[in-house]
DNA sequence: CGCCGGGTGGTACCGCGGTACTACGCGCCG
DNA sequence: CGGCGCGTAGTACCGCGGTACCACCCGGCG
């Protein structure tokens, strides 16, 4: 049995979910929310194995409430629901932890399959909004660990020259990366002279982009 | 009525697909493929609304077939089956322009209704696998159009800094920019110097490292 | 033993990148 | 009209980055 949190602030709307959920076997609502910051403390009482959430509430919203409860640690899943597919949900939902994002328009085995799927760890996107994530994935994910061990150049690094990669990847100069590595400057020339020559780059600014296209760097760190 | 490709070096698979779909009223099998050379050509002969296709085969494989036929620019959907969630297969999928990522172990609704998605353009991803492509999405793409409006750097910016942003991005020198933009280099080194001090960059390297962050780089570009 | 690869270090040189400052034409707006 | 933002352009200066070349130490290996 899966146990059910339902947030809206629309009394008729969590009714419907409740119906809905209540008349499957497999389904049980345990408590309803009609705000963000119910939700949070609802879901911490009552620990249920998916909360299913309406993105637009008064005061804390559902992407707010959705990563309150996912920075809590707790084990349950939160898949958000929401009339309308615009971008900036999808995003900052995923962003927030959602372990699924849905329309209110699916039909009820879809959503029922989406409840299934997050209570056992898994995750669902609705398939009109799955296009437009895989285009951004395609775009901007580099190629997993696929490119890196197929490209010839980034294998021909010795370990210290694809630190020193990481190091010009995160902006540094020679000097301070001769400082972190504690060793000199002159050093750290060699090594990134080496690092140019082997994988084609004519400066550490192509080296840079090199890192970013192999996910050596990553946004947010450094 | 969904016409579809089935791909598989295996003949009994072929008949299975093939026995389901042409069982259930709004699918019809209109052909079948035993390796991805053969895929690609009935795919162009048949133009079917979905190419069912399995990933291990041998000669051409089904990732490459996929990149083929949506380089070919038809307009047949490419649905990946594999029986390993092997993470390298789902990214090569995706990258390949795959419209969808099931596992063979799916319910026979599952499938039905991953071939209805793509068909009508969607695209579905097994909730198996969803989680992981999410974790990455989260990981990597930006914050869609978030961030960036956000970001007070980057809205200072002109629009003319902006277009230089993103040439540093590319990794050109200020020479070349010049060239491409059919200006002097100094003017080139003017801007750079207002896009550093605006976006709070000592130099061009902690520039392009910025454009990544933002997005305003892509991987694959230049 | 000698050789070799990898890490370390140094010197010398030059050019691109970045800064500082000035300047002019243009379109917009009070 | 005068001011201002923006794009354009120039000069002068300096330092970091990159290259070329050489050198030493160390561990592994034939």
């Amino acid at each position: 049995m899966t146990t059910v949190l339902v947030v809206d602030d629309q009394q008729l709307q969590r009714y419907g979910f409740r119906v809905l959920l209540d008349s499957m076997p497999e389904t049980e609502v345990v408590g309803e929310a009609a705000n963000g910051a119910e939700a949070v403390r609802r879901t911490a009482e009552l620990r249920p194995d998916v909360v299913l959430m309406d993105v637009r509430m008064p005061g804390v919203d559902g992407i707010e409430a959705t990563r309150r409860i996912v920075e809590a640690g707790g084990r349950s899943r939160v898949l958000v629901l929401t009339t309308f597919d615009v971008d900036e949900y999808v995003h900052a939902a995923l962003r927030a932890g959602a372990s699924g994002f849905l329309l209110k328009d699916a039909r009820p085995e879809e959503l029922l399959a989406g409840i299934r799927a997050v209570a056992g760890g898994d995750a669902v996107i609705a398939p009109a909004l799955t296009r437009r994530i895989l285009d951004e994935y395609a775009r901007y994910v580099p190629t997993g660990r696929n490119a890196p061990d197929e490209d010839p150049r980034l294998a021909s690094l010795t370990e210290r020259e694809r630190e020193i990669l990481v190091a010009i990847g995160k902006g540094w100069t020679n000097g301070e990366i001769a400082a972190r590595f504690v060793v000199s400057e002159s050093t750290v020339k060699t090594h990134v002279g080496r690092v140019l020559a082997k994988i084609g780059a004519r400066d550490r600014v192509q080296a840079v982009i090199f890192a970013y296209d192999r996910g050596l760097a990553r946004p947010g760190a450094g």
